[in-house]
DNA sequence: CGCCCCGTTGAAGATGATCAAATCTTGTGG
DNA sequence: CCACAAGATTTGATCATCTTCAACGGGGCG
């Protein structure tokens, strides 16, 4: 069993070895705007997105506001870290989770190297998709965001193709990209008007041309 | 030679479950602006700056550049992932480096959960650090951005206090900051001019004023 | 029906980028 | 030790992108 699995398998044995490890844990909902955990709160416990959406973000004293990812269901926050919540978890839409102790994990992580292996590439992932983010808020165009932008999310919830949902407001999307939502909203109108996208509703993006959008996005020279 | 401060127990801990694990390696030395990793290389090695100091970075097409980190002496770099490596990793200043075989470290993490838990470890301290930085890209201006920096280099380097060496040039301070050179050094000055800090030669700051220019970084209302 | 929130559009302004040039550092060779 | 050259940093002037301030429109929900 020293064969390296390919991508998508070991993917699923990494979410199977963490849900078997947490075991059932505690149901709970959230509506809208509701405050799951807040930027260093103890770290007592970690959770699993079962349906909805969440922003995970840092802020500023003076209110300004950098959202670090969008949670999709049957992900997890608050695996890591030892002390305290590194950000604030907040629902946008009407959300159910799973909520853990995380003393529990700690406990099942002395145990169970499998699900050491899991954690870690559960960081490994995050810490690369973080890179990236980094790469984009220091370097891209407002337009090379909003592209990049659209084409994760597409990758994420469309398999990449055809019409994509965005759960989440201007005001989300301007704070995860380093903008504000005035530059979303004309930037999203620029694209409409090259021809790459199609704004059905404002939630509701068709990608005309994704490889264009994906050149934009990748800051093609 | 002055005393080092003596580090966090926990941090001293870690340390030495991977230096262990590690075991002795390939010493290697490497001049100034000498690349030793690129991004997308298979994920062979990974390494521990003995001496020295590194940039990791990631770059666009065009040759945009974002400066992910800068390593300094008894940081390890390659540790996470699977596939290939995510970052460039190029010498700043004439550096030693081990080398390590991925494959052995892979072993001993399925051996040893002292290792297991460094590593883990490791990896939330390093996604701590990205969280932040990706609130000061997003979200600070370029005074808070450099004031930002230079606390943390301060922290990191100097125990906090003192007179600070910035082994980097201004390039890789805007590139670490995404800014340009020149924003870089006239808010330099700027800072100079209001009495935070002063430049003594391009690459020596005195901080006069920490917990003003702490209070700026953290952008305080 | 009408209010309210969100998104879009417009105009003006500011921060930081770009282009350009002067100055300082550093290393080399006489 | 000094002169010089090459590169880095600083400073200056102008410009562009994005922000800020303001107003309008449209869809959803009471």
């Amino acid at each position: 069993m020293h064969r390296t699995p390919a991508p998508e398998q070991r993917r699923r044995t990494t979410a199977c070895a963490i849900e078997q490890a947490l075991g059932i844990g505690i149901t709970l909902q959230a509506d809208p705007g509701q405050i799951l955990v807040v930027e260093g709160d103890p770290l007592r416990h970690c959770f699993r997105l079962l349906t909805g959406i969440l922003r995970l973000y840092k802020a500023l004293p003076d209110g300004r506001r950098q959202v670090l990812a969008f949670l999709l269901p049957g992900e997890y926050f608050g695996v890591f870290g030892s002390e305290r919540h590194g950000y604030s978890a907040e629902a946008i839409a009407p959300s159910t989770l799973a909520r853990y102790r995380r003393a529990g994990l700690e406990a099942e992580l002395d145990g169970s190297r499998a699900l050491a292996q899991a954690v870690l590439e559960l960081a490994s992932r995050e810490l690369e998709h973080t890179r990236a983010q980094l790469l984009l808020l220091g370097r891209k165009s407002a337009e090379e965001k909003v592209a990049s932008f659209l084409i994760a999310l597409s990758a994420r919830t469309a398999g990449g193709a055809g019409v994509i949902h965005l759960p989440m407001s201007r005001q989300d999307m301007a704070d995860y990209l380093g903008l504000t939502i005035e530059t979303v909203s004309r930037t999203l109108t620029r694209l409409r008007q090259d021809g790459l996208i199609a704004l059905l509703r404002p939630q509701h993006v068709l990608l005309l041309e994704p490889e264009r959008l994906q050149a934009l996005a990748e800051g093609a020279a």
